[in-house]
RNA sequence: UGGGGCGUCGCCAAGUGGCAAGGCAUCAGCCUUUGGAGCUGACAGACGUAGGUUCGAAUCCUACCGCCCCAGCCA
């Protein structure tokens, strides 16, 4: 993965943990970590997460892990564990032996916690939800003591054993820290550290029945695992203190094989336009059919993505380049499609694929000759060398490079206009056929001039334009869908309802496209220019036994089309 | 209105007292058998605002303004 090793200038968390290994803290050791919760899917976002925790150990010799933060058994599935797991692999990411689960420490947070009491910095408190809530004070008041709060060190110590062993239901007590009622810090007024929960884990399954709360479990977690840059996001900021104070009252450093003690360092998450980023927001756009599954094309998933035709390269690419910071931010769409561009414009093979057929004959070319002309595979890379594609007297090409009517700066075919066809000749629409009934364009008539055969003698001949072609008699069908932006404006949350914001025009499905043939034997790759129009990516998962499935991974930049929009708009 | 975080070009983002990197986007020109790619050039007279310190400030100080997060037995 030499890719993840960048010279980009230095974030501020690289350069704290410069100061960190040159100060030998914990040994001048870096070992981080991606804690992803099993409860969905990833996205670009928890991208940007794990690649920068994950380069971050890379570029210092340091230690990556990947551990799941699973200590909710009520939003927690196995198939999560699944789809993260394949996903970060991926994208690339790196955990070697290292895979690890919060619920792995259960018993040594358990006797921790026995640890906290025992010292008097932890209490069973019987109050229920609504009255910690009503003790927790508000923003500008402080918080009441619990009446439960004193209890002695003995009765504590018993009845946390019986809150572990089932003696209580659900919600009845819970375990919380000592601190301080009147923090200003809503987080460190006597925190919950365990509920009681009889719920089925999907990997501990009916041992516990307490489970340990996000606060007081990751520090612990990141403890044992010997982790030293715990890396999240803003939000997290304010529980900093409790992250603290968990390490400090707490004996995990008696735990064997532990050997130092990480820090929190908080990053602004990842926030996109034209799209959301919240779990519960692509939860509900699948759930409610906007899109057809956690993996549609146009969600911004990294199953999406994967299935769009992204590839794990760009998008760390696009994660080392966006940098890191602590100001909220809204990266730009079109910033990610300049990755992909940028690396297929490298890697992709072209093929001519014409989307929206039209019928063109050329008149004076004879109907019994086939020639085989030879097109390059890639400017970019002529190690990508040339392949033959057949010409003949009828061809499909692209309804929108011909208009009958053409606009000043409009330089494909029109009636008297010449225009190349890529690799071949250039030619001539004389005559331009209609449906009688309808009027529309049927089909056109062109005559070709032998002498501009691409590579001989009077090729040099300068058109306006070279336009895209496929032989009918050598077409082969295929269907190609165009994704468009999955929302109509920049920021959809703007919206009371987020999914009054849908782009109804998100998806669009062509299945009357033909390709020409060499593409059927490209059997090795899955990721093609389609000259003049765009990457696409063959969606072999969707193909069945049929035609050839072809998703838009990005259109290519289209400046013609750019200038149109922009005077429709005056 | 308590606490925490943040304010540098349309969007990201360097810069940590010495004369505002880079990328994306945009615009112009060149080039081109992809209106792609490539190449060249333009693009913050000023770093939220106002004061102050200093020979010198985006960088230090003060005040103010704005935005984000926090009152789950979610993470």
């Amino acid at each position: 993965m030499s890719d993840i090793r960048t010279e980009a200038s230095k974030n501020f968390i690289q350069a704290i943990i410069d100061q960190d290994v040159s100060q030998e803290w914990n040994q001048g050791r870096v070992h981080t970590r991606f804690p992803p919760e099993p409860n969905g899917f990833l996205h670009i976002g928890h991208a940007k997460a794990a690649l920068l925790n994950y380069s971050l150990a890379v570029n210092n010799e340091g230690l990556f892990n990947l551990r799941f933060d699973d200590t909710n058994p009520l939003k927690e599935e196995e198939a999560f564990v699944e789809s993260i797991l394949s996903d970060l692999r991926w994208l690339g990411a790196d955990w070697e032996n290292r895979l690890f689960f919060a619920s792995d420490y259960f018993e040594h947070m358990y006797d921790l916690a026995c640890g906290l009491i025992a010292k008097g910095r932890a209490y069973v408190c019987d109050l229920d939800q609504e009255q910690i809530r009503a003790y927790r004070g508000t923003l500008t008041e402080p918080g009441q003591e619990s009446p439960y709060r004193n209890r002695s060190v003995q009765e504590n110590l018993d009845l946390f054993s019986r809150m572990r062993n089932g003696e209580f239901s659900d919600g009845q007590r819970t375990l919380r820290a000592k601190i301080d009622m009147s923090s200003p810090n809503l987080n460190m007024r006597d925190p919950v550290l365990y509920r009681i929960l009889h719920a089925h884990h999907h990997r501990t399954k009916d041992k516990w029945c307490i489970y340990p709360m996000y606060d007081y479990a990751h520090p612990l977690g990141d403890a044992l695992e010997n982790i030293t840059h715990s890396v999240c996001s803003l939000e997290y900021a304010d529980h900093r203190p409790l992250y603290d104070w968990v390490l400090d009252h707490t004996d995990y450093d008696a735990v064997p094989g532990v050997v130092g003690r990480p820090k929190q360092i908080e990053f602004a998450r990842l926030n996109m336009n034209y799209t959301v980023m919240s779990k519960r927001k692509l939860r509900r756009l699948v759930a409610e059919g906007h899109v057809e599954g956690w993996d549609d094309p146009r969600m911004p998933t990294l199953a999406g993505l994967r299935k769009r035709g992204y590839t794990p390269r760009a998008i760390r690419r696009f994660s080392e380049e966006i940098g890191v910071a602590k100001r909220d931010s809204v990266v730009d769409l079109a910033f990610l499609e300049h990755c992909i561009r940028q690396e297929l414009n490298r890697t992709a093979p072209r093929f001519m694929a014409v989307l929206r057929p039209l019928k063109l004959v050329i008149t004076n070319y004879d109907a019994d000759v086939t020639e085989w002309v030879e097109v390059e595979n890639n400017p970019e890379d002529p190690q990508a060398g040339t392949r033959n594609v057949p010409f003949a007297r009828e061809l499909y090409i692209e309804e929108a490079d011909f208009m009958e009517d053409p606009p000043k700066k409009f330089f494909r075919l029109a009636p008297g206009r010449e225009v190349r066809l890529k690799g071949a000749y250039i030619i001539k629409c004389e005559e331009v056929i209609k449906d009688e009934v309808t009027g529309d364009i049927r089909e056109l008539r062109c005559s070709y001039d032998p002498d501009t055969r691409s590579g001989e003698k009077q090729s040099s001949r300068k058109v306006k334009a070279t336009i895209h072609w496929v032989s009918t008699e050598h077409a082969t069908k295929a269907t190609v869908r165009l994704y468009d932006h999955l929302f109509q404006s920049e920021n959809p949350e703007r919206y009371e309802d987020f999914i009054e914001d849908v782009n109804p025009r998100s998806l669009e499905t062509l299945t009357a496209c033909v390709v020409e043939p060499a593409l059927t034997e490209a059997t090795d790759q899955d990721r093609f220019q389609f000259l003049r129009q765009g990457y696409f990516f063959r969606d072999r998962q969707d193909e069945g036994s049929g035609l050839m499935v072809f998703n838009r991974i990005v259109g290519l930049r289209d400046t013609w089309a750019k200038t149109q929009q922009s005077k429709e708009k005056r």
